[in-house]
DNA sequence: TTTAAAATATGATATTTGTCATGTTATCAT
DNA sequence: ATGATAACATGACAAATATCATATTTTAAA
């Protein structure tokens, strides 16, 4: 397994922040994990005792709501860290991680790297700037949810996912990802994530085979509301 | 104005993890502001160049959608800290803050406490802390949102404002709210925030003088969906 | 106090979204 | 390859919410 310290991924996230030797110290005590597609990496309501650094693949971070449906919160991806409210609190998790396709991460103890966080200043500051940066994301996210039709919002995430994780050789998204999750990101029945897609289709801007996407029409998704 | 060593509200926030020196040298530099009903505080895209301490009243923080319609993003109250992320980063603040009522805060200059936030690791600790619960607390008002009807979340604002608000003497909600501040919390249309709370008041839910609002069964207002 | 403006209220109607039912297609383990 | 199962699709309808129009009431300025 690679060494921390000549990682790239970690350029991606607050890692990058920690001294050599912290790098190293760490390095000697993570565990590399593999996650499949659909595995469940952590669920709502346990104890996480450290941070995964996501080296590759894509996980949901969901919440029950009161009505019994998964809601999708935020989307990790690779280079992000997954877990850093653990750091912080003993409080356990307040929700549920699930990888969307394989994924390798790896995982680093909360022991340790929590006293890295209280003695070293720019590894703290930078946690802490990637947390202000999760809360303005969160602002945005509820904004659309509040303000945004269904439609508006399908056709963002299929821009979002066309965006961040790019197609395979055909044009397809690289991101496959059930007509239930698209519901549950968007915040809306299945069967609406599902007719909207269809219309969508009809309307010529997505085509599918499949449960796999391909955006046809980008500029006109841009322009649903 | 009160020092800050000896001032209470501080032990709402992580402010009270300071030093008494440190204590000292803010107090000695921060400067006593009152806002008025109706009055913005900042706005958004504004470089905030501190974080003030909420004495006394309550604001909302508000970020535009790209419909044009404010959003309600959060409501924040005595001892809250207001622009935590000013501390963090350089960047522009995302969110515009107007007073709900009268208001009576300090604020404190990001300059002479940006280095406690690197120095003093009991203080970055626990602004982590409450960033780390801000976060908490946006995921579940973006499932609320997404999930819940309308009419659940207006009964769930009037229930969470009697609790952390309280009432006036006669029993009326502290907090008076426009018609249309209540439509931007709920994320709805005015005219639909108006109807619902007109239908409440039919229920035997909630009685109403011009726009101050006073809850008579309570629990009724649980039972909503 | 009077009056104009703003906020509240409500009806009529359109649109969006959810729910239930049912059929079709894809997927996966045997 | 082939059933069983889950995912996808779509119709019919109901419910929730938005929009536009227009009163009515409240508020605040002159």
């Amino acid at each position: 397994m690679s060494k921390c310290e000549s990682c790239i991924i970690k350029e991606f996230n607050s890692l990058k922040s920690l001294t050599r030797e912290e790098l190293m110290r760490v390095s000697a005590c993570k565990t590399g994990k593999i996650y499949r597609k659909g595995q469940i990496i952590f669920e709502e309501g346990e104890t996480l005792n450290g941070v995964y650094c996501v080296r590759d693949g894509v996980c949901k971070l969901t919440k029950l709501s009161e009505n019994g449906k998964d809601q999708v919160v935020k989307l990790v991806v690779k280079g992000d860290l997954l877990g850093k409210r653990s750091l912080v609190s003993d409080q356990k998790t307040n929700l549920s991680a699930v990888a969307l396709n394989d994924m390798e991460m790896c995982f680093i103890p909360k022991s340790e790297i929590i006293d890295d966080l209280s003695k070293n200043p720019k590894f703290t500051m930078d946690v802490l700037r990637e947390m202000a940066n999760d809360l303005k994301e969160s602002d945005v996210s509820l904004v659309n949810m509040a303000q945004k039709s269904v439609k508006r919002r399908m056709a963002e995430i299929l821009m979002y996912s066309h965006d961040n994780f790019g197609t395979d050789n055909e044009g397809y998204l690289s991101i496959v990802l059930s007509r239930e999750d698209y519901a549950s990101i968007v915040g809306t029945a299945t069967e609406s994530a599902i007719r909207i897609l269809s219309q969508f289709k009809k309307e010529g801007l997505i085509s599918t085979t499949g449960k796999r996407i391909k955006i046809d029409d980008y500029n006109g998704l841009k322009w649903i509301e």
